[in-house]
DNA sequence: TAATAAACCGAGTGAGTACTCGGTCAGTCA
DNA sequence: TGACTGACCGAGTACTCACTCGGTTTATTA
């Protein structure tokens, strides 16, 4: 059990970095400190293996943001929104090698042979889309957020953090610094109405 | 030249489709149909290729970009800003399989050991946050966008319309009907002040 | 037309690749 | 103690991969 553990872990560090496809199973053992073939006797194959490790990942993150939300108690739902949005910054380092694996090409494509694969994946998407949205529903009745069309203003705040994060992850750019004014963003986009200070 | 090209041209389709780790010589040989010696002849490698898909879809996106902007006649920066995110989503689709080959990750992977390559994809960010800084700033002096950090906020918007085209490609997500929306909380984001009509 | 060069091909080649198989060894329980 | 089970290993195996090489066809130019 815990031997099998420590193969799920070493492997995702390895594909989350190099990816799958250049991630041989002489790697992953060489990593461990193992024989090839040991991998073979606890997953019946490499794609198995991969569906192990994004059970974990999905596992990991969805309790990782509910021990934070449930801390939280935000005074209405806008600040709802920013409280979410700032953790998935905070998850974006704090589960970097989890987040890395999810930027890669090869769960999506897998995802769309294997339903199993599939589901996962959209389990996660649909995760996060559903805490935000339920922060734009509570924002609406408590007026701190104006009238939206929930599922749509959702997916468009789940584009923008995950657009950014990718462009930290990837090196494409780096986002040191730019928390607040993305949280600002979102707030401007959200609120009923807003007034230039200047 | 033109035989050149349509090597190019065929190892993009599928490279964008399956990967370049996943495309062998054998299949773009085979796709062409000659022999898999023959793309050796033009290329040295498989690695020099795709540098040369690369450059072509550097050139070919700028240029579509450009010759579409230069139509435009925008009345303010704001209204410049509006047009580009229209005209981003429109490329995701005209320009499909080019958008497809940058949400690839082995660019980005090639990106870091490779110059060239890195020049390549930042020359395109830097088109783009080039052309997003501009109207910002046009904005700011005819008053139609309040005062932000240029650099910032046109990451900002390149990180979302980037993550809902990533959506939409992946099969994710559908972005149907969603671009009128996406444009408003662009609006709204960067306006001056803004007052609710309900 | 003859000479030169470029385009193109078929048949390799060696270096990986995921995965198998036969067997060893340690721990468990009758 | 002795039979059984499961963890683990080394040595394969069949296959795919990018790339090479010697030679032939085709185009160009003197």
């Amino acid at each position: 059990m815990s031997y099998k553990d420590s193969i799920i872990g070493t492997a995702m560090a390895l594909f989350a970095e190099n990816g799958f496809k250049d991630t041989s199973t002489a790697d992953i053992a060489k990593s461990i400190g193992s024989a090839e073939s040991t991998l073979f006797h606890h997953f019946k194959n490499k794609e198995e293996l991969l569906l192990k490790i994004l059970e974990r990942v999905q596992r990991d993150i969805v309790r990782e943001v509910e021990s934070h939300l449930h801390d939280a108690e935000p005074e209405n739902g806008l600040a709802m929104i920013s409280g979410i949005v700032g953790l998935f910054f905070h998850l974006s380092e704090a589960k970097r090698v989890e987040f890395l694996l999810l930027f890669r090409n090869y769960p999506y494509q897998l995802a769309n042979v294997n339903p199993t694969c599939r589901k996962i994946i959209e389990s996660i998407y649909d995760f996060f889309l559903g805490i935000i949205a339920e922060a734009l529903i509570k924002g609406q009745q408590d007026g701190s957020i104006r009238e939206v069309n929930v599922q749509k203003q959702a997916m468009v705040i789940l584009a923008m953090i995950t657009g950014l994060t990718r462009f930290d992850i990837f090196g494409i750019m780096t986002l040191a610094g730019y928390h607040q004014e993305i949280i600002d963003s979102c707030q401007r986009m959200l609120c009923r109405e807003y007034i230039c200070e200047d």
